[in-house]
DNA sequence: CGTCAACGATACTTCTTCCGCATCAATGGG
DNA sequence: CCCATTGATGCGGAAGAAGTATCGTTGACG
C-alpha cells in the first residue's frame, strides 16, 4: 500500500533530484530512500525516476505524480487542521430552528454576528411552529431553537437571551386605540385572541396571570399558534392580543400596539440538547451571551 | 506522522461504527485497530470518536475527517492511475509544432484523432516558423514537429507522414493560367518566387532540381520563407512558385494551381527527439503512423 | 438486583519491517 | 587511467506493528 512517507520521500526528491541531500532532508541515510523510491516504484509498476549514476531525472509518471503527491499532501495537512477545526466548532454546519417572534428581536442580531465570527460554518436557520421546537431539538433535527421556555424540558438546556414586557394589541378602530398608555383590566370586557397553552407556556401563563391578577378572566374568542395571526385577526377586528413588544416590528397595519401599565416580563430562550454537542453551537451559545441585550 | 493505513482503518470504523467489524473488514484483529485509532487521536489532538463500550459514534471532527479522508483516498487512487497512465501517455501534456503547409494536410486529421483517442492529455499545437522547427524540438520547447525533412537530423528521428508532387501556382493573369497541366520547362522565363534553401532545403532542392533536370535554372526574383507569403506574392504578379499540393487549399484568389508533369514528391516527416521520450508522444506518432494518408 | 454477554482497552509476546553501516557497481572528470 | 561521486545492495540490529489473552465497563435479561 502507498504510505504518506513514501509520499513524502517522493515529493522531496522529485524537487532535489538527489538521493543524497533528499535524504539529508528527510532526517534519512540514503540507502532507506532508494528502498523506498524503489518500492514505490514496484507498487505502482512505472519507474519514477530515470537515473544513471550520474543524474536523476523525473520520467512522465514521476511528474504526474509529484503533481497529485504534493496536492494529496497538502489535502492531508488541511484535513488535520480541518478537524481540529471542527472540534473547536469553527467549521462544521449549525442549524438553528426560532419563532417568529424572535425574528423581530435577537435573531437578526445572531444571524450576523455568528456569520462573520465563523465564516466556515454552514449557518442554517429555520422559522418554525413555536410547538414543534422542543421537539425537534431533542430528535437532532435541529441543534437548538430560539423560543419560549419549554415547559417540560428535562431533556434540554435552556438559557435566557431576551427578555421584553408584554404589550397590548388592538384594532386601529377600538375605543381604547388613542390612549398612549393603557391598564389590563380595560380590556376585561373585550375579547381576546391568544394562542393555546401548548404552544407557549410561559406567554400563556403571563397573559391569563396578569389579566387574573387585575381581577379577570379574558374571554378568549379565539385560538391561534402563530403571534404573525393572532395579530392579522386582531388587525380584522376578532378581538385584542397581549404579544411581546418586539412584535411591533411586524408594521402591520390594521393595529396599534400600546405600552401596558405593570406588564409582565416574557423571555425568549435558546434551548439546545443536553448531550452530544454539536461543537458549533458553544461559539453560537457564548455570542448569544455576549450580545443579548436587555429589552 | 499520519498514515494512509491509519486512514483507511478510521474511515471503515466511521462506516461501521464497530470495532470489530471494522477490524474484520480490514483484515486485521481488534487490538491493533484499537490501536491504530487511538494513535490518530493523539495525533490530531482530539477525540474521533465517543464510545462506551456500548457504542461508538463519530464526533463532528471525526464527521469533518471522514469526509476529508474519503476525499483523499480517492485522490491517492487516482493518482496512482494517473501516474500508469501518464506513463503511458494517456495523460500528460504534447506540444505539437507545425509549418503552415502541414496545416493543409496532416495536420486537421491527426488534430481530431489525437484528441478523441487521448482525450485527457493536454494537447497543444503550435504553427511556428520553419526554420525554427528543428531547434525547437531539440530544445525541448516542443515534443515533436510536423515539418520538411530536415538536413543534419543527428538528434532527431525523422518518419514521413505525408507526401505530395509539387505543383505550379501562377498569378491567373499569368499566360498558362488557362491550362489544365503544364511543363516545367513551360515557366523557364518566369520569375520564381521561393523559400530560401535554409527554411526547407529539401522543397528547396526538389524545386531547383527538377528545373535543372528540365534545362533550366529558375530566375528567383524573390525568396520569402512562408508558403503563405509566398503565394501572397505570386498573386500580386511578382512571379511563379512550385509548392506542395496541399497549398491549394489556402483558398487564395488571385492563384491559379496547375499540376505540374513529372513532379517531384515533397514530404513532410513528423521529427521527435532521440532521447527523453514523452509518453505521449508514441500515441501520437502510432496514430500519424496508422491515419498517414498518401497524397 | 444479580448474572451474563458484548465490546473496547490494555499487557505481553512474536514477528515483520525498516533503518543504518559497510560495501559494490557504474559513470563522468581530471 | 585513476579517482571521486552517486545510487544500489547485503546484513545485523532496533523499532514498531500484529496477534493472543485478558481486563473493565455497560447495557440486557431474567
Amino acid at each position: 500500500m502507498i504510505d504518506t512517507k513514501h509520499l513524502r520521500s517522493f515529493c522531496v526528491l522529485a524537487e532535489t533530484l538527489h538521493f543524497g541531500r533528499a535524504a539529508d532532508r528527510l532526517n534519512l541515510s540514503q540507502p532507506p530512500l532508494s528502498r523506498q523510491i524503489a518500492a514505490l516504484e514496484t507498487e505502482l509498476g512505472i519507474t519514477l525516476f530515470k537515473r544513471n549514476s550520474r543524474s536523476v531525472a523525473l520520467t512522465a509518471g514521476g511528474r504526474q505524480l509529484h503533481a497529485d503527491a504534493k496536492a494529496i499532501l497538502s489535502l492531508l495537512e488541511q484535513a488535520r487542521k480541518n478537524a481540529t477545526a471542527a472540534e473547536r466548532g469553527e467549521v462544521g454546519a449549525l442549524r438553528i430552528g426560532f419563532t417568529s417572534c424572535a425574528a423581530y428581536n435577537v435573531v437578526p442580531g445572531i444571524v450576523r454576528s455568528y456569520s462573520t465570527t465563523f465564516p466556515n460554518v454552514c449557518f442554517t436557520i429555520r422559522e418554525q411552529l413555536p410547538e414543534d421546537l422542543s421537539a425537534h431539538v431533542i430528535e437532532g433535527k435541529i441543534d437548538a431553537a430560539i423560543m419560549f421556555p419549554p415547559e417540560n424540558a428535562q431533556a434540554l438546556n435552556t438559557r435566557t437571551v431576551y427578555t421584553e414586557p408584554l404589550c397590548a394589541a388592538l384594532p386601529t378602530g377600538h375605543p381604547l386605540a388613542n390612549k398612549r398608555q393603557i391598564a389590563i383590566a380595560e380590556l376585561a370586557d373585550t375579547p381576546f385572541v391568544i394562542a393555546p397553552r401548548g404552544v407557549a407556556p410561559s406567554l400563556y401563563d403571563a397573559i391569563i396571570g396578569h389579566c387574573q391578577a387585575s381581577g379577570f378572566t379574558p374571554q378568549v374568542r379565539l385560538e391561534t399558534n402563530l403571534q404573525q395571526t393572532i395579530l392579522n385577526l386582531v388587525a380584522e377586528g376578532v378581538g385584542v392580543a397581549l404579544v411581546p413588544s418586539s412584535m411591533k416590528k411586524a408594521r402591520l397595519s390594521g393595529t396599534v400596539f400600546l405600552p401596558i401599565q405593570d406588564a409582565p416580563d416574557v423571555h425568549q430562550v435558546v434551548a439546545w440538547p443536553k448531550r452530544d454537542l454539536n461543537p458549533c453551537l458553544q461559539g453560537f451559545l457564548d455570542l448569544l451571551s455576549s450580545n443579548s441585550p436587555a429589552a
